[in-house]
DNA sequence: ATGATGGTAAACATTG
DNA sequence: CCAATGTTTACCATCA
């Protein structure tokens, strides 16, 4: 759909140096996915269902709008727009930068639009009587939206804006809706996975609410802990008011779902597949039209659940198939939405997190173990670098080391991504096991291992905490509204953290078919290995313990240690979100094993 | 503007 | 000779 052709365009370099334009182009289709909504019977409706259901219409309707508004006036070569209308799911829309600026959100939504489309969201919002989570939560939405008008009013009082609504207050408008559509949409997923996957939810308390329990708040990266309802409530207003932190911290969340969303919607298509192979049902193809739905996706989790409750064999790792950006182009956000921006190559890779056979090691095992069942499916780049791959890899590796051909094995194992172009990454591989002093080629009786030095590694490691999340990174500049300062990435890199630890969205309960979170940030990794190399994590890491390295590598770098994670809000100032680029944002990885 | 870091490409060497 | 494995250099892009 459009936005792949957009997106497309990016990167052509003159000298074409990088399989690059492979990768914006690669995965996506064509297609668009989304569809209607067609869960599968299941004889009964339940509250969560019509969730789902109403959440749908919400969304539904909220992407007709800003598809009527898009192609209307936005269309210069509009034909291949046609192609697939109404099938983007808002989401999308709102995130490729190349189909929707902010500057063309500003005019392709007029103020009154605008409140239209929140005035119609809102309306189908109150329709759910599902919960008083639902309800607080939307009560939250108001509290934004009334917050951002105050803010607009105080503006114009001070003179600072216009009384009519300038580009940049619209912009800002915009956002807040948008965010307010994606919040609700993630909320809703997120109660619908807990509750549909475990029937006593944490927060269940009548009165609680969504960002509160267990005595603490639920903000992403917060956990501030507050007595009462009361003390929570003030908490959220003094603490999570409407600013730059709080809006992008949202846009993460935002992302967050669309992901779950796009997995969501490839989980199904395998465990169609999966059933139409085990002939346990005729099948129904369609991939594509699958629809994005939350609606169907409690059904579909516990289904998948049930039928196959150890998870059937992964896809052969062959080079065959992606399986997961089948044809189904446009609408799945894999790579091109993903790295639209930051070209491909931009970075692809981040650090990665640590090993699984401890597991010891911290509850973000888990985190990362979901993020390996996304990228073992999902063809997107993965935001680590190699260099963190390459690590993860040996450090997985029972003996940790492993041979040139065990390392490619794990790519293409791990990564769908990696299941192609394989003479460019083997060789970036190759290279970087070279490159890195980290890396240590050890003799071995048969041939040659690779092992890791994690001193070495540590020390490369640069000391700016940012660390913001590549993959945040990669999905903010997919994001149409601009990219973020860089008070935003820190924001974005935080709350990227705290999602990794939102319970709702992390700790599927069985199924292994619902690791669907994938979102990496990077720091997180090195918060983590440091974690790890302190703590009783990694008492053995260095490769000196499993033989004599063959040589030395010189490497220039040598930063001192003191890669402290640091608090990823240190530095962060207030302003608005304007223009400017996206930086990025670090590794991290994903681990543990999947298999 | 500059240096650091990272990805890609490619030449070249070594080895089985 | 060939292919896999390593090493090294060059170039480009992004970010601080």
């Amino acid at each position: 759909m459009m936005v792949e052709s957009a997106s497309e365009t990016i990167r052509t370099t003159p000298s074409n140096q990088n399989g690059v334009s492979s990768l914006s182009s690669q995965s996506d289709g064509g297609g668009g996915r989304e569809g209607g909504s067609n869960g599968d019977t299941n004889g009964e409706i339940s509250p969560v269902d019509l969730l789902h259901l109403q959440q749908q219409q919400a969304l539904q309707a909220a992407r007709q709008f800003l598809l009527q508004q898009a192609s209307g006036l936005n269309s210069p070569g509009s034909n291949e727009v046609k192609q697939s209308p109404v099938q983007v799911p808002v989401s999308m829309a709102m995130m490729s930068p190349q189909m929707i600026t902010p500057q063309q959100m500003q005019q392709i939504l007029s103020p009154p639009q605008l409140q239209a489309l929140l005035q119609q969201q809102q309306a189908l919002m109150l329709q759910q009587q599902l919960g008083s989570k639902q309800l607080a939560f939307q009560q939250q939405l108001i509290q934004m939206q009334q917050l951002q008008q105050q803010h607009i009013l105080n503006l114009q009082r001070q003179g600072l804006v216009p009384l009519q609504p300038t580009a940049t207050m619209q912009s800002l408008q915009q956002v807040i809706i948008l965010l307010s559509l994606s919040l609700s949409l993630s909320l809703s997923l997120s109660l619908s996975l807990s509750l549909s996957l475990s029937p006593h939810s944490h927060e269940e308390h009548a009165g609680s609410h969504p960002l509160y329990g267990h005595g603490e708040c639920k903000w992403p990266g917060c956990e501030a802990l507050c007595e009462d309802m009361g003390q929570f409530i003030k908490h959220l207003n003094n603490e999570h008011a409407l600013d730059d932190r709080s809006t992008a911290q949202c846009r993460v969340q935002m992302q967050v779902v669309q992901q779950l969303e796009i997995q969501l919607a490839k989980e199904s298509e395998r465990l169609q597949a999966m059933m139409a192979h085990l002939h346990m049902r005729p099948s129904e193809p369609k991939p594509f039209n699958q629809p994005l739905n939350l609606a169907s996706s409690g059904a579909l989790l516990k289904r998948d659940s049930e039928a196959y409750p150890e998870g059937l064999p992964h896809p052969p790792t062959s080079a065959a198939t992606p399986i997961t950006p089948l044809r189904q182009g446009p609408s799945v956000i894999s790579s091109s939405s993903l790295h639209s921006h930051s070209h491909s190559h931009t970075h692809g890779v981040g650090p990665i997190r640590r090993r699984n056979s401890d597991k010891y090691c911290t509850p973000i095992a888990s985190e990362l173990a979901q993020n390996c069942e996304f990228y073992k499916n999902a063809d997107v780049r993965p935001p680590f670098t190699y260099a963190s791959l390459i690590r993860h890899a040996i450090l997985e590796s029972p003996d940790r080391q492993l041979t040139l051909n065990e390392i490619y094995n794990w790519f293409t194992r791990k990564f769908a991504y990696f299941r192609r172009n394989t003479a460019t990454w083997k060789n970036a591989v190759r290279h970087n096991l070279s490159l890195h002093k980290c890396f240590v080629r050890v003799e071995n009786v048969k041939g040659a291992v690779w092992t890791v030095d994690e001193v070495e590694y540590q020390k490369r490691r640069p000391p700016k905490m940012t660390g913001s999340p590549t993959l945040v990174k990669n999905m903010i500049s997919g994001l149409g509204f601009g990219s973020l300062n860089a008070s935003y990435q820190a924001a974005l890199a935080e709350s990227s953290l705290s999602l990794l630890n939102s319970p709702s969205l992390l700790t599927p309960p069985s199924a292994a078919s619902l690791n669907m979170l994938h979102v990496g940030h990077d720091d997180v990794s090195s918060t983590v290995e440091q974690v790890n190399s302190n703590g009783s994590c990694s008492p053995t890491l260095s490769p000196q313990q499993y033989s004599h390295p063959v040589h030395v590598k010189e490497e220039p770098t040598e930063v001192e240690e003191d890669s402290r994670p640091v608090s990823l809000l240190a530095g962060v100032t207030h302003s608005l979100p304007l223009p400017s680029d996206e930086r990025d944002l670090e590794e991290d990885l994903p681990t543990e094993e999947l298999e």
